[in-house]
DNA sequence: CCCGGAACAGAGGTCAGACCAGAAGAAGTA
DNA sequence: TACTTCTTCTGGTCTGACCTCTGTTCCGGG
């Protein structure tokens, strides 16, 4: 069986919608944020039904591709690139990921982009991120408007890297990881101190250390797992509420079996 | 209220009939591989029609959390985490990837993966792995059947490291990549240097050196990538063909039509 | 008794047209 | 001029009929 599983020869339609779509987007008939045509309308020009061209709509939706407003139109999606919003939350709960999965994955991915953003990143970047550190220091005293010139810090990373695939990873889970950091955010006392680390990674990543940066961010990331209890459960913990897992320790705490 | 805030009171139905499936996951009436009710059965239960469910089937159904097989009815994916199949190529489409992106992405994650595998495998996945590598050894002289192990292999290696969002992340980047892979692979002539770095990371893991794993696995993909030809570009390669800049042209590998 | 093809039933896929609901702009009114 | 209402465009939902694919059952010929 060469062949990958399954070459889907069944939902022809949709498939046809995707591919089609697909294509004016390659073609660059179709960029983001243009407007497709009216379903009635779309549906007429490829022959087919209202019904079917919708299922297509709503694939490419679903991935973020295309992006719905009732009573509007339907768009090319135009954001920062990010896989379907609901993605990995339901992803998460088939196949049961945990907390400390999401942020190890996200110290991994976002450390590595504040390296690449050392290395990459152009003057414009540098502007940028010293601008968010900027307001993020105006807004210490303002958790919700410090949440978002952070969130906008670590997106700038993102595009500086020159990587849009990482950066869209990092999307995907940072807004899976949104809520929690709004709470801790709320009751975090203690906004300046991180601040003083963002400018820390600014500054490594405008000097162009990589090293440096990363090891910085990384360092950050830690501590905002720490702040919000997210830490990998060690075997004692899980000891403690689990009872009894067959032959699932793996430790790296170091507790004596 | 209390939902997330910004739930889109629209579209409804659909995230009616996706929540009721997040739900029954999430409580275990459904686990992975288990069937759904027929359409109309279903749909008659929500008291919706069957229309509006299958809109929401098939939301799920991008994202790769359902499959749905023509003529015998619809499942929850059972196979390893994965977003979307089409999902990356159709952003690469969007967006403008680059083959020498995924592949950064893909060093970058599986050379973490690796590492982590180092520290956290288990018995069974030390055999698992020999077991590929031995049969890697066995097929050098056939390439397709060689690719599949060295899937394998890979896969394992995601599994060993405890961290299923990361595996998502990287099985999705990979089967993106398969195309080029195979037709790569076909072509090649010395497998078996490939497979001697198979075993070197294996022995790595095994012995428990996350920092050696980590440095193999970056050595081997970089190896890979130099093969397929998909270095990052330099600024002279740029300079080249960066005549007619709208021109977007030559994006990851696709769905044949 | 075994085998292969026909028929069947169950499940998803598509279609048609009518009607519901949100949003934006035009038209009317104070 | 500024506010309100109405029209119209766009997506959302419903209904119920019919098509296609798949797996199973059944039956006749070898």
């Amino acid at each position: 069986m060469a062949r990958t599983k399954q070459d889907e020869p069944n939902t022809h339609r949709t498939m046809h919608v995707v591919n089609h779509i697909r294509s004016l987007i390659e073609n660059g008939t179709l960029q983001p944020g243009d407007k497709i045509p009216p379903e009635r309308e779309f549906a007429r020009t490829l022959k087919i039904s209202r019904a079917s061209l919708r299922t297509g709509i709503g694939y490419l939706a679903a991935m973020g591709v295309m992006k719905i407003r009732h009573g509007v139109g339907t768009f090319v999606a135009d954001g920062p690139p990010e896989f379907g919003k609901a993605s990995l939350s339901l992803m998460g709960a088939l196949h049961g990921f945990q907390s400390w999965q999401m942020f190890e994955a996200r110290i991994i991915l976002e450390s590595h982009l504040a390296a690449l953003a050392a290395e990459r990143g152009k003057e414009e970047h540098h502007a940028a991120l010293a601008e968010e550190v900027a307001e993020m220091f105006a807004s210490i005293n303002n958790p919700s408007d410090y949440l978002i010139h952070d969130l906008l810090f670590h997106r700038i990373i993102s595009q500086a890297s020159g990587n849009p695939i990482l950066a869209a990873l990092i999307e995907t889970i940072t807004s899976a990881l949104y809520d929690k950091r709004r709470k801790t955010v709320e009751r975090s006392t203690d906004l300046r101190e991180s601040a003083e680390m963002h400018r820390e990674i600014y500054r490594a990543i405008r000097a162009r250390r990589p090293m440096e940066a990363r090891k910085l961010m990384e360092q950050h990331l830690r501590m905002a797992q720490a702040a919000q209890g997210m830490e990998r459960p060690t075997a004692a913990d899980r000891k403690a509420q689990n009872g009894a897992a067959k032959g699932k320790q793996a430790r790296l705490a170091g507790v004596a079996s």
